[in-house]
DNA sequence: TTGAAAGCGCTACCAG
DNA sequence: CTGGTAGCGCTTTCAA
């Protein structure tokens, strides 16, 4: 006497969601074919080790079209102990035409290496909680951009199986490579350039637009730190990037007393120029502005605005560095700073 | 007698790769807390079905903190027989600031509900091939950006257990819920309007970076078809985004007989108008020109930027379309349009 | 309250 | 040339 387990639903069946059709797996192949689960791994992954002849191999593809086999990559993953994903968590706020440029070069050149990069939506999550969640996807490596992790977070990730961690940031982390990219450095090729040319009472404009804070602090505080000491001031101007938010600020223009501004980057400076000169200012004579990130846009306004260029590192030498850091993840941490400022002087300053 | 097995290095000891320490599994925390997986397992996920007394709930705790232990997302995946992933294919050139800040919205919203968003770098595959490439991660749903995907590929990822596939594109896929998003439509409002302020010749702007022929061959697309039978021409015209490109074009502009231009969007559309003022045509006397995309440095130039406003369907919408989608599947698929576009007159044209 | 064990889907070893 | 099978790490019944 046999005995089958049977299936009995709870509910009514008119109630019960539509049972969905399992999803095929190598073994319904194999069945299908007349084979067994080896011989369906063997020929879908052209096992070279191993010869199945030919009307097998046909048998075996036919019947995984024929069910819309797809395998599981969780459990290939699983199974081989490692995968050749690499992460990239999502920065907290909206990617800028820099960025998105560089994420999209350096996966293009990372699936030319045969890795598989995927951004990673954060949770909200910050700091060590980050970083156990990512090391759960156990990827072979891991590309943090900004100040999203600490010592703890990358040994964290390096005991989960990552060969690689890089971070993109200001300041090298224990353990992990880095390419060096200080926003406070844009801040300090504004300012000593105003200062330079011969401004004393510096603007300068935070974004009041949320999780801005993550670029715009810097890059005040880089624009402080180039005027420490020396005989000028630097105000800090909030400013939400819409036409009456500027011309409110250059409303109170000449109240505040400034000779200079940097523009947090090229777009808040245009939005800024545009008001200050409708109000009346006139640029350079009266206040001199200064943008960042070399815009091409920045260089159509009249007058022609000056701004602080940023290299970012190009996509295919990051790639590469991280293959490296993966075959060989005994190497001593790397710090690059391919990431480089240049102030480029135009006609507003 | 027993005999153990023993691993036997094939290289002399110091040629080896350092023997990365093995990853530490809820086995190797339940050896060090002295109870068994099942326990840890309870412990570390606050199963509620079950007590623990609280003196090895700690034991438990401090154990998996001591060695590092973080859960691995395959095994769980692989056990429970689903995820909350939510798969987006990143688009195949770098996403413009409206794109962007679309994702961005989505993926908050997306995990407040609690699933994981997750960018996949397109390996340059495409087609079914694509498809399937998706499908081996089993996700929960897949939101399809562009023309990516057809029927076939929408049966692949919902055979592979994807309980909703949303396409972002011009048309509705059989099988998948849609936003429709034709950029077509762009164009056709460029047209529509050039031809409603009386002119006839009309230029196209098709940039040259590659690429990015998926948005500008519908744009120019949409406005031949709105001019088809009105006595009016349409031009394509190529243009790099460099100032010399559009001096170039400028220069030899009065040769081709155009009385206006749709500039492919506001960044493109800016670039040329500057470049066509430089060379003393008048706008819009001369030559009418319109963006599209509503950038605010739109604005800012004088003459203000005629333009098309674009508007992307809101994060948190598209985000609760696909939680509907994921809790009932059989649900008839569903076509919105909240996407939809505009023409804002300013004086450029 | 805790432990033993099955099994998710896959690949790679070894035996036939 | 092909099949049987162990086991990757995890959760979850069932039994003690």
């Amino acid at each position: 006497m046999r005995y089958v387990m049977v299936q009995i639903p709870n509910k009514p069946a008119s109630t019960m969601p539509p049972a969905p059709r399992p999803v095929p797996t190598s073994a319904d192949v194999a069945r299908l074919a007349g084979v067994s689960r080896a011989t369906v791994s063997y020929v879908l992954n052209n096992t070279s080790a191993v010869r199945i002849s030919e009307p097998t191999r046909r048998r075996v593809r036919e019947a995984a079209r024929e069910l819309g086999y797809v395998p599981h990559a969780a459990a290939r993953t699983l199974r081989a102990g490692h995968s050749r994903m690499v992460l990239m968590p999502t920065l907290p706020v909206p990617a800028g035409p820099l960025y998105s440029r560089f994420v999209h070069d350096f996966q293009g050149a990372m699936s030319r290496l045969d890795y598989t990069v995927v951004q990673y939506g954060a949770s909200g999550v910050g700091g060590d909680e980050a970083a156990r969640a990512w090391a759960e996807l156990r990827p072979v490596a891991v590309l943090v951009p900004g100040t999203g992790i600490g010592p703890e977070g990358v040994a964290i990730l390096k005991r989960s199986g990552a060969r690689a961690v890089v971070t993109l940031g200001p300041e090298a982390v224990e353990g992990a490579h880095a390419m060096l990219l200080d926003q406070a450095d844009v801040g300090r090729g504004a300012a000593g350039h105003l200062h330079a040319r011969g401004r004393r009472r510096i603007g300068v404009v935070v974004p009041e637009e949320p999780g801005m804070e993550l670029f715009s602090a810097p890059r005040l505080a880089g624009a402080r730190e180039a005027l420490r000491g020396a005989d000028a001031t630097v105000t800090e101007l909030p400013l939400a990037y819409t036409e009456e938010a500027a011309d409110a600020l250059a409303a109170r223009w000449r109240g505040l007393g400034l000779d200079a501004v940097f523009g947090y980057n090229d777009e808040y400076a245009m939005l800024l120029l545009r008001a200050l000169r409708d109000a009346g200012l006139r640029v350079p004579e009266d206040v001199a502005v200064i943008g960042a990130d070399d815009l091409l846009l920045g260089r159509l306004l009249r007058p022609r605005l000056s701004t602080v260029r940023i290299t970012l590192p190009l996509g295919r030498e990051l790639a590469s560095l991280v293959d490296r850091a993966v075959r060989n993840p005994a190497a001593a941490p790397e710090s690059h700073a391919l990431f480089s400022v240049a102030v480029v002087h135009r006609d507003s300053s």
